[in-house]
DNA sequence: TGATACCCTACTGCGCAAGTAGGTATTCGA
DNA sequence: TCGAATACCTACTTGCGCAGTAGGGTATCA
C-alpha cells in the first residue's frame, strides 16, 4: 500500500461534494454518514483540503463545504498532494522548486545514483495519471451538465 | 513517501549485482559496506529476493549472490513486488488472480465505488512503468556487452 | 578444522497513521 | 436574543509496521 487512508478518505469527500453540485453547502456530518467514515477524522483532512483553495466552507447552521471550483477543473494532482502532501515514490527522491529531481543520496557529484532514473520515472508516472485525472472524470454521468449545447 | 527502504535498498542490492556481473558470487557484506547499509538488515531483504527466484545464493566461504537471470530479463515490477508485496496504491484496492481488480469497499453491488477507477488507473502506470524498465536499464552503461557483435 | 559466508527466528524501539476528545467561533432561524 | 447547527482548532491516545539488532545455526572452501 503506498498512499495512507487520507487520500483515500478526502477523495471520497471531494467526490461527494462534486456529485451533488449547487451552492448549498455540504454538512461534513452527512458525507461522514454516507461513506461510514469517522467524522472528527474528515475534519483533520477537510482542513488540509480547504488550505489548498480546492473547496470553501460556510460556517454556522446551514452551513458546509463546496468545492472551490469546477470538478473538471480539479486535478486528482492536487487533491492527492493537499492530503498527502509532496508526492515522491520514496524518501530520498523529492522535487524541487522547479521541475528538477532531487535525491537525497547523491551528494557526491562523483558517485552517481543508479537507481535515481527509476524511482523518477515511477514518480513521474504517478504525477501524470493523477493530473490528468479531474475530480469531473470520477463523478458518475448521471447529469453533471446536460449535454452543454 | 510511497515505498519503504525495502524497495530501496533492495533495487540498490540488484544492481550492485547486476553492475559487478560474472559468475562469482558476491558477498552482501561487500554490498551492504559499499552502499553504507546495515548488513544484518539487507540479509532480510535478499532472503526474499531469492524466494521470488531473482537471485541465487552460494554458501560456504567464497559464496555470495548472483542474479538468477540476466539484468535485462528482470523487470523492476518482479524486484519491488518482492520486495514489497503486492503493488497497491491504496489498501482497499488489490489486484485479484486473474487481472482483475478489486474494491474492499465495494460489496454491495448497488453502490459502486466511485474512487475506484482513479486508483486503478493510478496503479496501472506504476505496473507499467516498473514492468518497461529492467534491471540492465539501470546500469550505467560502462561495459555490461561490449556492443554485441 | 577454522574461517567465511549464507540462513533463520526472535526481539526491540520508534515514528506515524488513524482516530478521539473537547473546546471555541460563527451563523442561521425562530 | 437565544439556541441549535456547523465549522474550526489543539491536544491527546493507540496500534502497527518499518527499520534495525541479536544471536544462533548450517554449508563450503582452503
Amino acid at each position: 500500500m503506498m498512499f495512507s487512508t487520507k487520500a483515500e478518505y478526502g477523495v471520497r469527500v471531494m467526490v461527494e461534494l462534486a456529485r451533488r453540485g449547487g451552492d448549498q453547502p455540504i454538512p461534513l456530518a452527512e458525507i461522514a454518514e454516507r461513506e461510514g467514515l469517522p467524522l472528527a477524522y474528515l475534519e483533520h483532512l477537510v482542513a488540509r483540503l480547504r488550505k489548498a483553495d480546492l473547496i470553501e466552507s460556510r460556517r454556522g447552521a446551514h452551513g458546509g463545504y463546496l468545492l472551490a471550483r469546477d470538478a473538471d477543473q480539479i486535478t486528482m494532482a492536487e487533491v492527492v498532494e493537499a492530503l498527502e502532501g509532496s508526492i515522491a515514490p520514496i524518501e530520498c527522491i523529492s522535487g524541487g522548486p522547479d521541475g528538477s529531481v532531487v535525491c537525497a543520496r547523491e551528494t557526491d557529484p562523483e558517485h552517481v545514483c543508479t537507481t535515481k532514473l527509476l524511482w523518477t520515472r515511477v514518480r513521474f508516472s504517478i504525477i501524470r495519471t493523477l493530473t490528468e485525472t479531474t475530480l469531473a472524470d470520477l463523478i458518475p454521468a448521471t447529469r453533471k451538465q446536460p449535454a452543454a449545447a
